[in-house]
This record gives C-alpha cells, structure tokens and sequence, in this order.
RNA sequence: GGAGAGAUGGCCGAGUGGUCGAAGGCGCUCCCCUGCUAAGGGAGUAUAGGCUCAAAAAGCUUAUCGAGGGUUCGAAUCCCUCUCUCUCCGCCA
C-alpha cells in the first residue's frame, strides 16, 4: 500500500511512476473521493466535538446539582446527524481504502523503464552452459526413462501440474532442500523457521496477494455460523437460508500459502520490532500452492509450473537505511546455492513493466536450462521496501525511539522443483544417468549419479 | 466437544456510566543532588488521523482500554455477537 500523504502532496508524481509500471491511475477519481473524505470527516469531528463539550457540560452540572434539561433539549438532534454523518465517512473511507489495496507499488529509481519483460536488463552472468556431445534431452524424458518422475501417476492422484516422484530423485529433491537450508542457516546468517501452509485473509491481504490476486489462490471453505444464521435456523424463517448465512464467511476461510513469504513476513504484522534486532533474517523449507488461473497452456510439459511446489525461502525485515544493501546481499544469497550446485545462471533487473505487485525493484536469478536452451527463472528477489510494512503495520523503533515502517524483502532461495530440473538437464549423461552435483553427494549417502 | 476465567499503555496493574488517554508501580529518557557505588529529588515517557499553515514550529480537534455492533446527552465501565488466551474434563497425531 502507497502512503497516502503521498498521494495527497505528490499525486503527479505517483501517476507518473505507476504508469511507468503500466498501471493507468485514475487522479480524477482519487480526488473525488479525498474531497468527500476531507468534507466528511471534518463535519464528522465537529459534531463529535460538540457532541464532547456537551457531555462533558452535562456532567459538570449534574455534579453540582443543576438542572440539565436545557442542555438536553439543545441537542436533541444532534445524534441522528451525528450517526448519517458517521456512517458516510465510514463509506468513503473504505472505498478510498479499497483503492489504495488496489495500486501497487512505486517502482525504485534505479529500476530500468521498459515495457515488457524483454526490457528486462541482464545484470551479470555465471557459469558456462555445457555443451553437449549428445542430444540434450528435457528432464521429463531423463526422469521418466530412469523410472523415477511419473507424471501420469501424478494426474490420477490429483490431476494436472502435480508431480510424483520416488527413489533417487524423491532423495534428491529433499537433499536439495537441506543444502539449501543448512547454506543459508550457517553460512547466510538467517534463522530457520517452520511455519504454518494456510493462512488466513488478513496474512494474505499484509503481503498484497489479497484483494488483487485471490484467483491465484487456492481457498480452503470453513464451516461456520454467522449471526443471520444462528437467528434464521431459530425459527422464524423458515424459506432458504440466506446465502450468506448458508456459507462460511470469506473472511474466516483460509488459504494454502503460495510462498513462504506470506508466513514469513507476517510475523512482524501488528509488531514494533526493536532496533538491535535489525535486519530480522529468516529462512524455511515449505511447499507452495498455486492455482495458476490464467497460464493455460503455458509450461504445460514437465515440472516447471505446478500446483504445489517446494521452495526454500530467505526473507528479512530491515531498516529502510539498509534495504537497498539488503537487496544485494540477499540476491547474492540465492546466487550461492546455484554456484555450489555448478548450474549456470543469469541475473535480471526487471523493468517498470515486469514488476509484481508488491516490488519496488526485483532481481530474476534465471538458470539455463539445455533442453529449452534458454535462461528460466529459478528465483525472484525484492525489496517491497514499506509497501508490505504499510499494510501490516509491521514497524520498528527507530533510533529517535519512534516507531517506524520496516522495510521487507523476499527471495527464493531457490525454488526447489525448478533447481531439480535444472540438474536434471545440465548434469545428464548420455548413457541416461544423471551425475548428481558435489555439493549434494554428502546429502545422498556419497551417492553420485542417478542411473535406471 | 463440555465447564469456567480472562483480554487495559513497553511491562505489571487499578478503574462498574461523566472532566479517563486512563491512578499507582516497574522500566526508559533528561535534569538535580551525592567525590565512586548504593540511595534520594524533579520533569518527561502511546499510536494513527484531520483541520489551520507556503513550510516548520505551534495550535485546535477526532479516534483507539481484544474486534464489531447496541443502549445513552455521555461507555474502559452496561447489553449483544465474535476472536484469542488460560484452567479443568473429554477426544486425538
């Protein structure tokens, strides 16, 4: 969420830079509806005002014996007033509320402009794709023809985008998770969490994928009886239930995470976090849920979109001083995983145009893959700065002893389902076996290659 | 699932209709005193917002005592609903 005294002072400028994003703001409407606030609000304060004096008389005459039914008289109405013009601003102010959720972050200064992800700038490389002596062949050929990724197993459990491992690469895929976690745990300095894998609506609305991306979601329904029920079932109506009684409330529902971020970055929702406690530096192993609503037909083959995939995520909460450092140190952080796995990989700015929601910038760690031979996106680093803090109200007490907004970041460190393809892909032999990286080979039992 | 208790400021804790944003204590900050230490004295110490103002300072003002609703001229205090925490019983990986 933008700060709306930012709105209010620099209205130009927060058009400009959300429209170098592509997001089109409308100034008139955001206008409109801050001139009626601002009128609605000061008519409501004057008459809670008066309401106040007038009490407050009431009671000082009444303890010394005086006769209040004048007073009363006086303000006999003003309680009706009081309550419209209440209930007005409440109105307009959630609707200002509403489209404040609704916008998204200001892109960082530094954040090249473009207008697609083709304007994406490559930042550094690592690492030289392998050339092959063979034919490269794409991991669901190498896992399927070891026996060890069965995917049509996977459809009959659940459907499509799930995958079902077993032996080696089952082993494989929990290896990379613990070498993840033990780097960042002892190398990185980040403390290991377990979390919970649903959340609720306010946890989802702190790290902006509610209101704006709740078919991105998987929902789970909770059973529950509202106050409409409770009276309905009691007797008097006895036609259909009201729809809203009959069904569980949104807001209580809950919902399978689609990142650790949200758990992650939610702890310091509604928290003032001290200042020597800076930069909170947390990491955990989860699995991830994601509807993927609208990418019909995209990455349709193999493991690369899922509906459930497992990721090791880094996450920090740090002083707005330190973020942009954090940025850095953070994406070097995912870096490291892929240079002890030996898989080559870029690094990406994205632009204005590629920015997700909540970013204020964004590093794409893209790893190549051999049989797309193309760079794929394997991690997602950024800094929200107080984007996520303002709707969490997730502060810090600054050096003045004041309570201010925190910045966070989150990264993938890595996502783990895309590191086992690429290994997959850039380590496979052409007799078929899969030569399993060094850094892993103490997780495996000293084993080193995967064969049939 | 059943029965009971509770939720007040950084912490503890008082407050059952009127001047309470909230006594008192602890903690913290500043000052004074004391040649160190210990002790003592004084002052200060919530957050978010609105309006006035070019801005700052300042002033005025609103809201917030778990959340939401209600009663009332007036609610931390009374009523209703919900959430969470704790204790006991039952059940359970």
């Amino acid at each position: 969420m933008l700060d709306i005294q930012l709105l209010r002072t620099d209205l130009a400028h927060v058009a400009r830079r959300l429209a170098a994003r592509g997001y089109a703001f409308s100034v008139t409407e955001f206008n409109a509806l801050e001139a009626e606030r601002k009128m609605l609000q000061t008519h409501t304060q004057d008459l809670q005002a008066r309401r106040n004096a007038v009490s407050r008389q009431i009671g000082n005459a009444k303890s010394k014996g005086e006769d209040v039914d004048v007073i009363l008289a006086e303000v006999a109405n003003l309680g009706g007033e009081l309550r419209q013009a209440e209930a007005q601003l409440a109105q307009t102010q959630t609707a200002l509320q509403q489209m404040l959720l609704q916008i998204p972050n200001l892109p960082h200064s530094s954040v090249p402009e473009g207008n697609s992800e083709t304007d994406n700038r490559e930042v550094r490389r690592w690492g030289t794709p392998r050339s092959f002596n063979f034919t490269a062949r794409d991991h669901v050929s190498i896992g399927e023809s070891l026996g060890l990724l069965d995917f049509p197993t996977a459809t009959k459990l659940s459907g499509s985008r799930f995958s079902f491992m077993t032996g080696g690469l089952a082993r494989l895929h929990r290896a990379l998770a613990q070498l993840m976690l033990d780097a960042h745990t002892r190398e990185h300095g980040y403390t290991e969490a377990y979390v919970p894998y649903l959340v609720n609506a306010e946890s989802l609305r702190g790290t902006g994928q509610l209101p704006k991306f709740k078919e991105d979601l998987f929902e789970i329904p909770r059973k529950k009886m509202t106050p409409t029920d409770v009276h309905s079932q009691n007797g008097t109506d006895q036609g259909a239930l009201s729809t809203e009684g009959q069904y569980p409330l949104e807001d209580d529902n809950l919902y399978l995470i689609p990142t650790a971020e949200v758990p992650l970055t939610n702890i310091a929702r509604d928290q003032i976090i001290a200042l020597e406690s800076l930069p909170v530096k947390l990491t955990a192993h989860t699995p991830c849920f994601r509807s993927e609503a609208g990418s019909y037909g995209r990455d349709t083959r193999g493991m690369i979109r899922q509906h459930q995939f497992d990721k090791v995520e880094v996450v920090q909460l740090a002083h707005p001083q330190q973020s942009y450092e954090a940025l850095e140190e953070l994406t070097g952080h995912a870096e490291k995983i892929l240079q002890k796995l030996e898989l080559p990989y870029r690094v990406m700015a994205l632009c204005t145009a590629d920015l997700g929601f909540s970013a204020a910038k964004t590093y794409d760690i893209e790893v190549w893959l051999p049989a797309q031979n193309a760079y794929r996106e394997i991690s997602s680093c950024s800094n929200c700065e107080a984007f996520q803090a303002r709707r969490m109200q997730a502060r810090f007490r600054n050096e003045k002893g004041k309570p201010e907004l925190l910045h966070t970041l989150n990264g993938s460190g890595l996502a783990i389902g895309r590191t086992l393809v690429a290994i997959l892909e850039n380590f496979q032999n052409a007799d078929g076996s899969v030569s399993i990286p060094k850094a892993l080979q103490h997780y495996m039992d000293g084993l080193d290659r995967l064969t049939a």
